[in-house]
DNA sequence: CACTCTAGCCGCCATC
DNA sequence: TAGATGGCGGCTAGAG
């Protein structure tokens, strides 16, 4: 991970890919055991990964995070565990990617806890860890001070979840934007996440169920005050929750939704773009061709015709 | 492309 | 007291 900041150019004048360290919200450093007594596999005829930090790097460390490993098979290093143990017993936070969770698990960290790990090895992960609670069904799990995700891409939805609880979603959004990947893995973006991927936030009321509930019904008027109205909070409380939440407002969020679900309609269906703009809900093609011309910079026709060619 | 006018956004503040 | 709520109103992006 590149270290995270809180503009999106540190130097407004010139192109940087260099981030101005003092402006990092995070110091990340990458540490782990020596060469000796590795275990984490990643050598495997593949590559080699010399992390050039002593694991000792992380002794003082406000979050832990432990990746994938190929040999999670094996038991980790002794220095490891102890590492992870001292560190949670200080108060830090401790994350894994992945099949890390077995590693956290053999530190004893995910007794009695619901955790998560890529699905394929979830069953094997509960049945070394009976005490442990596998649900295979999510992209990540937060319990606080310990957090569980799955397959790799899921660790990238999981540490824009961290950095959303840390510093707000507008600073996870642009972390996310920098980075070229999704702000936001909701579920019904089924294109980009396979269905049963739902984040596990912390319910709660919150505008997480209107956004499903608006999702469902992108072709019909969603005015904000049925939005509102749907998650039972005045106008101005809702508007405000859902910047918070999403880090955008509601109108910026439902076009966005709506720019996706016509693009769905144009690479997949034939239906004429008066057409796909109604499905999607905008009042007119006219306004389709606005919103797809500042999304992505072509015509609903061009559009198609990249994806489908010409027929 | 120019124009109008509505709905949405959000700072502010009293209130819960 | 600190934090959430929701009404008000000015400003403006964007729909028509």
């Amino acid at each position: 991970l590149p270290p995270l900041l809180e503009g999106d150019n540190p130097h407004p004048g010139r192109p940087s890919n260099r981030p101005d360290p003092s402006r990092a919200l995070y110091d990340m450093v990458v540490c782990g055991p020596s060469r000796n007594d590795a275990v984490n596999g990643y050598g495997d005829n593949l590559f080699t990964l010399t992390p050039s930090n002593p694991i000792s790097a992380a002794a003082d460390a406000d979050t832990v995070v432990v990746p994938g490993v190929t040999g999670y098979a094996e038991p980790p290093p002794q220095p490891v565990l102890d590492l992870l143990r001292d560190a949670h017993a200080r108060g830090a936070r401790i994350a894994s990617i992945c099949t890390g969770a077995f590693v956290l698990a053999a530190a004893g960290l995910l007794d009695g806890r619901r955790v998560t790990t890529h699905w394929a090895v979830a069953g094997e992960l509960a049945a070394r860890y009976p005490r442990v609670q596998v649900d295979p069904s999510v992209l990540y799990v937060d319990n606080g001070d310990i957090l569980t995700s799955a397959g790799n891409a899921a660790g990238i939805d999981l540490l824009l979840h961290v950095v959303r609880r840390d510093h707000g979603a507008e600073v996870a959004n642009r972390v996310a934007r920098r980075n070229v990947v999704a702000p936001w893995r909701d579920g019904g973006q089924s294109q980009f996440s396979a269905p049963p991927a739902i984040p596990d936030d912390d319910a709660g009321p919150g505008t997480a169920a209107t956004r499903a509930f608006a999702l469902d019904r992108l072709g019909e008027p969603l005015p904000l005050d049925r939005m509102a109205a749907h998650a039972a909070m005045s106008v101005r409380t809702f508007t405000r929750r859902f910047r918070a939440e999403t880090g955008q407002s509601p109108h910026t969020w439902l076009a966005a939704q709506r720019v996706t679900l016509a693009r769905r309609l144009l690479e997949t269906t034939d239906l004429p773009v008066e057409r796909v703009a109604a499905d999607a809900g905008f009042g007119t093609a006219a306004s389709l061709r606005q919103h797809l011309r500042t999304a992505i910079g072509v015509s609903p026709g061009t559009y198609r015709r990249m994806y489908r060619g010409p027929r």
